[in-house]
DNA sequence: AAGTATACCAACCGCGAGCGC
DNA sequence: GGCGCTCGCGGTTGGTATACT
């Protein structure tokens, strides 16, 4: 694999950096509705904006796009995510694409600013607790331990796709890119419950 | 009220993969 | 097969808002 070329970089000098404006977001999404969302230097060319290709990318995914879903993250979303990552580990987009108008950006800033704290300070509280309790249920949380710790090192001894599981008898399939449906969300809580407690 | 620390989030960066020429 | 372009991903940074002293 060659180096990644000079074309995929927004040199400093050449471009605008930094937060956009109102003017910028309307010029963007303009082009946007008229050409769709790819080719992205063009894009940003016809545009007019002084930005590179991958910044414009960047606010159409995580800001401009319809249907983007701003504010809180539901309790019910949270507890979703937690899920997903101890199966997936740090795959943002496919936890991302199982959260209807969230973005890769969105979860993971939610993971590294208060998720990440929230189950360190939980570690430590459970952490003598769970010394014992552990014991016990090894033998029914090592199915969906095994098949995050696989998912993190890329390497799933029993299935070449790390990215979908079977959670007893159910098969889920975090790459499947059908239409986000609240039954599948409603299922994996579900079966999850009953093989993982967090913490 | 002013200064400092912390939390949050938008944006940037580097890299790898896919694709067409 | 090699090269350049484009896209997408995950890690990181930096600015701003808020809380605290």
């Amino acid at each position: 694999m060659s180096m990644a070329p000079i074309g995929n970089k927004c040199t400093r000098k050449e471009v605008n950096r930094g937060a956009w404006t109102v003017e910028e977001d309307q010029k963007l999404a303009q082009v946007i509705e008229i050409h769709g969302p790819r080719r992205w230097k063009s894009v940003a060319a016809k545009a007019g904006l002084n930005r590179c290709g991958k910044s414009c990318r960047l606010r159409w995914m995580n800001y401009l796009r319809p249907n983007i879903k701003r504010g809180n993250i539901s309790d019910q979303e949270e507890d979703l995510i937690l899920r997903l990552h101890k199966l997936l580990g740090n795959r943002w987009s496919l936890i991302a694409g199982r959260l209807p108008g969230r973005t890769d950006n969105e979860i993971k800033n939610y993971w590294n600013s208060r998720l990440s704290k929230k189950i360190k300070q939980n570690e430590k509280q459970n952490r003598g607790s769970r010394m014992q309790e552990s014991v016990i249920k090894n033998s029914k949380v090592s199915e969906v331990d095994l098949v995050a710790k696989e998912s993190e090192e890329g390497t799933s001894k029993r299935d070449d796709d790390p990215t979908s599981c079977f959670i007893g008898d159910t098969f889920f399939d975090f790459y499947s890119k059908e239409p986000f449906s609240l039954e599948w969300m409603s299922q994996f809580l579900e079966m999850d419950e009953s093989w993982c407690s967090f913490p």
